[in-house]
This record gives C-alpha cells, sequence and structure tokens, in this order.
DNA sequence: TATATATAACTAAACAGTTGGTTAAACCAA
DNA sequence: TTGGTTTAACCAACTGTTTAGTTATATATA
C-alpha cells in the first residue's frame, strides 16, 4: 500500500532562518567560485535546495544577496581572529598570533578568500567598508599598531614610519595569501601548505629584525 | 549631383593588424574594468568602433579574446621592467630598482592590477602561466634570488631560507599595490600615491634590516 | 587590356539560449 | 481563517555567436 508520490510536495516549510541561512552558504559559494557576475542565481537555487523565486523573497535581488552574504561572513571575523587570544606578550609573541590569526582565518574559510580579491580588483566602497570594520573589530591592527608605537617610544624599536610598518607586516601576512598561485610559479613552490607553515615563522622573524634597534 | 547613399557600405578595408590591435586594446579595458564574466562584447565593439561580428573574426570567441588581450599586454612586461636597468650594484641599489620597477609597472599600466587579481582569485593555469612567464622574463625574480644567494654565502646575509626571502620581497613590493583599497581603510591613509612613494623607500630599508647579519 | 574570380575585411540582422526577476496560485501551521 | 512560505510557469531583456550579403583589392585569364 504504497503512498501515491504527489507530483510536487514541497519539504515541510521551515523556519525563515533555516531557509535563509541555506542560501547565504550556497551564496557564498557561488559568489566565491564565480566571482559576482559569474554566479547564478539559479544555480544557487539548486545548491540550497530551494525554488529559485524564493531568493527574491528573502533577499530581493541577485546584488543584495551578494551584499548579505558577504556581510554574514565578515560577521564571523572578529570573533574568528579572537580564538587566537590576541593579547599582552613580548612584540614577538603578538606578531606570531596575529601571523597565526590571518593564516588561520583563510584557511579556515576558504571562500573568503577569493571574494576579497575579487572587492580589491573592483573595490565596492559599501562592501570593503564591511570587510575593513571585520578586520578592524578583530583588534589586530590596532593591536599592532599599538604596540609598535610603545616598541617605538621607548626605544625598542628603530625610528621607522608605523603605518609603513603596518601595512609591511599586514602585506607580508597576506602577500602569500593572496598571491600564492603566482609566487608558488616563480619560484617552484610545491607545497603551499607547508610553505605556508613556514612563512608564519619567516615573516615575524624578518619583521622583526628588519625593526629592531641595531645593538 | 549627389550619390544615393548606400544602405549599407563598409568603410575601407583597414589592415588585419590595425583592427586586431584596436580590439585588443578596447578588450583590455574591458575585462579589467569588469572582469572576464563582466565584460561585455558588444561594449567592446562599441569602444572599439567596430562591428561586433569583426571580434568573432579575429578572436573566434569572448573566451579566446580574453586570452589574447592577456598575452599581449604580458608581452609588454619585460621591456616596461627592463627600462629599469635592473643590474649590478650593491644589494640596497638592486632592491630599490626592483622595487620601482614594480611600482612604475603597475602605475603604467593601469588596467594590470584587477586583472591580476582576477586570475589571482582564480586560477586559471594556463593564463597565469602567462602571467608568471612574464614576471620570470623581468629577470627581477633571478636578479634577486641570485643575489640574496650570493649575500648568504658571502655572509653579509643572516642564514634565511631564500624562498621565504624573496616571497617576503616580492610580497612587501606587491601587497600595498593590490591591498590598498583595503590597507588605506585600516590606516586612515589619504594619499594613496605619496604613501607608494615613501613604500618604496620604506620596504627595501625594512627588508635590508631584516636580512642583514646582526653586527 | 578588360574581365572574371577569389579573398579578406566588414556590415546589419538574426539566432538560440540564458539570465535575473515576476506572478498567481498552492500549501501549511497556528 | 490568516499570514507566511513555497511553487511552477512565465517573461523581457540580454548575451555570445552566426549568417548572408557587401566591398575593395589582388590576381588570374582570355
Amino acid at each position: 500500500m504504497s503512498k501515491p508520490e504527489a507530483s510536487h510536495s514541497p519539504p515541510e516549510p521551515e523556519s525563515t532562518e533555516s531557509t535563509r541561512r541555506r542560501i547565504l552558504e550556497a551564496a557564498l559559494d557561488e559568489f566565491s567560485e564565480h566571482g559576482r557576475a559569474g554566479a547564478r542565481v539559479d544555480r544557487i537555487a539548486t545548491a540550497a535546495k530551494i525554488n529559485k523565486a524564493m531568493i527574491y523573497y528573502h533577499f530581493s535581488s541577485k546584488d543584495n544577496l551578494y551584499r548579505e552574504a558577504i556581510a554574514d561572513i565578515c560577521g564571523r571575523i572578529a570573533g574568528d581572529v579572537a580564538q587566537h587570544a590576541l593579547a599582552g606578550g613580548t612584540l614577538e609573541e603578538v606578531l606570531r598570533a596575529i601571523a597565526s590569526a590571518y593564516a588561520e582565518l583563510f584557511r579556515s574559510r576558504p571562500q573568503l578568500r577569493s571574494i576579497f580579491l575579487d572587492e580589491l580588483a573592483r573595490p565596492q566602497g559599501e562592501i570593503l567598508e564591511v570587510i575593513a570594520s571585520a578586520l578592524r573589530d578583530s583588534g589586530a591592527p590596532k593591536l599592532l599598531f599599538g604596540r609598535l608605537q610603545e616598541e617605538s617610544v621607548s626605544g625598542r624599536m628603530r625610528e621607522v614610519d608605523i603605518k609603513q610598518a603596518v601595512t609591511s607586516f599586514i602585506t607580508l601576512n597576506l602577500g602569500y595569501v593572496f598571491l600564492h598561485p603566482l609566487i608558488d610559479r616563480l619560484l617552484g613552490i610545491e607545497d603551499t601548505g607547508a610553505f605556508m607553515e613556514e612563512r608564519k615563522t619567516a615573516l615575524v622573524d624578518l619583521f622583526l629584525h628588519g625593526v629592531e634597534v641595531r645593538s
């Protein structure tokens, strides 16, 4: 006595939050993989296992979905970075903690990388501001800036422009994350993961030596 | 006695090279501004002042046009960088020359930045190889690697992993170029151009101090 | 020398498929 | 019954690409 399968039987209605979440997650994957212009709404719908119209019901437009998907994940960045217990300690300890935090951020949230690169390639003020805020709220830039100022004032660090120094540390960290497809080819690096692991130590080492007072 | 205007009268045929050049230039602008998926063939045709069908006559497909436009401009990179007379001199002089070359490359060819970021975001082996080859052929990576090895062997440089050191120098240089929209926001930098100028000196300074033997 | 032919470059129009988005109706839990 | 959620079908515009026709020019041929 088998029940006739309905030609269309919608799954049990879920909570709004649950549906939105599924859409946001599918969207982030799609935008990460194809970029904003290359992403397809119907692919997002398929991946989220919903009818395409639901995307418009919840998010109004493709563009708005893009914005909200990024805002959603950026909202997690501060928490992710905080896991690395950025706090006091020697300058070296602080730098190591930040380097680890950044490396782990992009390792644990692989969609972030391509989306950040997209927004860097063609910045949209609004979205870039969301990203910048997230990184700011992580506390890392402020901690870095503050510590470098202390070191400078106390004479443990050479006289260098603090903004340039912070820029250098950030680019030393994020540089390989973002540029590794190119660098791997230029230098014949075959194990990106291993190189990234060594990198965390190497970049802190270089930076510390670069800023310390010559004895 | 006016001649009746033909309903459609194609202009005199130009040389193939001239038409192709116009298309390639318009294409590079379009791809740079909108990305591969966001670029529109009809916009490229309008910008190049040709009939859209000519793009297919000369380049077969949008994708092939993308590839050829990038290959075309990458073919110029080696020459651009060579303008900076990368040669011998002290390590500092070599590093300064390379830093200048990189900064000038992206300043003088503004389309490169977003296109490189696109390919870094979603690498296509073939195109990334064209880009890597262009940078390789510029001679800068080899010069850098070679000089750092010399310095290491002769004891003027600390014992550091050369690949990590080269990676650091490249990321110190290209990092700000690519990440400046974000860094400017994080650090409150208002004059990107001025900061970039200072950067050339600051990054070489940091790097040199970072690798030199402690006396 | 005049004429025919082939070819490359070019055109406007057409094409077929895809895209983001819309709509009216159905569904369902409270 | 109500209001929120969901559906299948639909839509106009857009997209990359193709087609058939035109023109200028070089070359072959009678």
